[in-house]
DNA sequence: TTGAAAGCGCTAACAC
DNA sequence: GTGTTAGCGCTTTCAA
């Protein structure tokens, strides 16, 4: 309320002997139940409009909010969606945690956010948590496609949906990226660049993200009639956050075989693992966009700045229709189940061209 | 538990008729009260362990996980604690973020995410919202120094710990990083390299620590007898998180600077700043490094590709001594409010020197 | 349209 | 050391 001159008092909310007012109180200075009070506020059933202007005048002059702890345990739900992810520090997932936190907040939900580290054993913990929690719903990136974890959770009845990456036990709603065509439309970027012998970073193989690029890999090849060389798909298996162990892992393996196999283009598969590629390709003495042309999955932050050709994921749209599904789910929708594909943006910069060609 | 050979059984927890065990299912397979079993479960007092195993036999038959919203409701209290920051896309934020919630799920807690965006209407009503779920704690980056509504949090006496930022209204536990002497490190650096005419980019005025970033810019010129010259300062004052309207600010303020000012070094003082800034610098024909000298507040993941010399913060210990003292005070310690500053450290790389000296 | 009453599942006094 | 009892604050039957 202000008080004065844009002075706003943020009370607390406490009577005099410290504790906040209940419903009750509420019903008492508006002279009627509390069931009336529940009703009102909540807006489920018509109240009329004296009685309704008298129960609000009650709610400001006490300043009463309702405990949403009494609400929780009464409605055996709790309006906190449960965001379970592999890693906030990743651009990518933090790009969707804004998005999901915005609209679920739009929405009068919370978010709990929990970092897997695409361990099936801390998943799992969060899972248990956030079912005893009852969140309302869950939106995951499951951190193995065999996730059982989270079939339970489907079980258990809880709406879930999955991003970034498919569960195949279970039957969720799925929003994510046409990783194939992306990396597919990369690989034809690069062979019609001239290259060739084109290398590819990819991180853990249990996700179907990662398996997925290197089908479309595969694929890309295969219409260009150029064989698939083994020996330059580089798989790190690091697992989530920790960066360095990322940067290191990716810049040894694809250090050796820029060294071994000479590749003239490197696609990386996504964003925690470019700076070690990049190192590793500077490190070997190579410059990008001059003597090996990169695209990578995700942006960062200077990837612009650096001219670093990237396919780009829509985060806010992949976002926004998880928590519309999601919604859609809470509201009672038992459909069948729903996938959603975007389109990845392929945004070409310097790198991907080659200026040494011979 | 496991089944078989690697096979793990996850459980629904419900019985026959769909319904998830409840204490009461407990204590009566085990042939006790309620309370001991709540006892038992939680620890708080000795239990004889006869009963003790029967109890956690039956927990284990049933598949029983205690109903988190009745402990909430009974405590008047929710295992979480709120985490208020301004954008978790900002990666010094998002590492905050994860740091925080490794440490809360360590001690048993959830985190609840909220991004206010410096926006003091929001950070009001994320307050307001995660004091009716009665959080255990709060983590916070307050909108504005004099963030009433932060205030009230403290007043409500729910424990505060604020991070990166002060606040002036209220005494809550302040974990941060000595901005005034980074700053005047890298002014320091950029002098000793024969800089005379640094500007400085600097986000939104309201909060301590773009005030206190100037402050140390105006002091290392002062202890280098350099005047300091009002049109080197750059102000942007766009908030939160519009990655766009940042760059595109950072960009053209920073661009005119350049033209009109001719400066041969520029501190930029937040990470999100940075690639409005570079492009800034790039798009007036000049090369950071060769003809300007650059240094940056925070670190981005291709900080060290590009050769950014970094004034970077310590986030994981920023949030650990965050965590620590807000659980002390939620363990109920009340003693005058604390204040813990880290020395950030100045990651010296090619972008601080100037190749191009006559 | 409103009220009375029950109860969500747990925990904390207080007894024994 | 364990049981009994009461009640956290709300929502939702059910009845009037």
């Amino acid at each position: 309320m202000v008080v004065a001159d844009g002075v706003i008092d943020f009370g607390t909310g406490l009577d005099e002997a410290g504790q906040m007012a209940t419903i009750k109180d509420v019903a008492a200075r508006a002279g009627v139940s509390p069931a009336t009070v529940s009703r009102a506020l909540s807006g489920v059933s018509y109240v009329s409009p004296g009685i309704d202007a008298r129960i609000r005048k009650a709610v400001a002059d006490l300043d009463y909010t309702p405990n949403r702890l009494a609400s929780n345990l009464r409605r055996q739900s709790s309006m906190t969606i449960g965001l379970l992810i592999s890693d906030v520090k990743n651009p990518f997932f933090a790009a969707v945690a804004r998005a999901v936190e915005d609209l679920a907040t739009q929405h009068g939900y919370s978010t709990v956010l929990c970092n897997s580290d695409d361990d099936l054993v801390k998943e799992r913990r969060y899972l248990d948590v956030l079912l005893s929690e009852r969140v309302a719903g869950l939106i995951v990136t499951p951190a193995d496609e065999h996730a059982s974890s989270i079939a339970a959770a489907v079980e258990a009845s809880v709406p879930v949906v999955c991003v970034d990456r498919r569960i195949v036990d279970a039957d969720a709603d799925t929003v994510l990226v046409d990783n194939i065509g992306g990396v597919g439309h990369a690989v034809d970027m690069l062979v019609n660049g001239g290259c060739s012998r084109i290398a590819i970073v990819v991180g853990r193989e249990q996700t179907t993200t990662a398996t997925e690029r290197v089908t479309g890999y595969r694929d890309g090849l295969r219409r260009h009639s150029i064989p698939v060389d083994e020996a330059l798909i580089v798989h790190s298996d690091v697992r989530g956050g920790d960066t360095t162990a990322l940067y290191d892992d990716a810049e040894g393996r694809l250090g050796a075989v820029i060294r071994d196999e000479n590749p003239d283009a490197v696609i990386i598969t996504n964003g925690p693992l470019i700076p070690g590629s990049l190192a590793a390709i500077t490190r070997s003495g190579r410059t990008v966009g001059t003597d090996i042309a990169v695209i990578a999955f995700d942006e960062l932050a200077l990837s612009e700045y650096v001219g670093l050709t990237t396919i780009t994921q829509p985060t806010d749209d992949i976002a926004g229709q998880a928590v519309r599904l999601l919604l859609e789910r809470m509201a009672g929708d038992a459909g069948p189940s729903r996938e959603i594909v975007f389109r990845p943006k392929l945004v070409e910069r310097a790198s991907s061209v080659l200026t040494a060609r011979p």
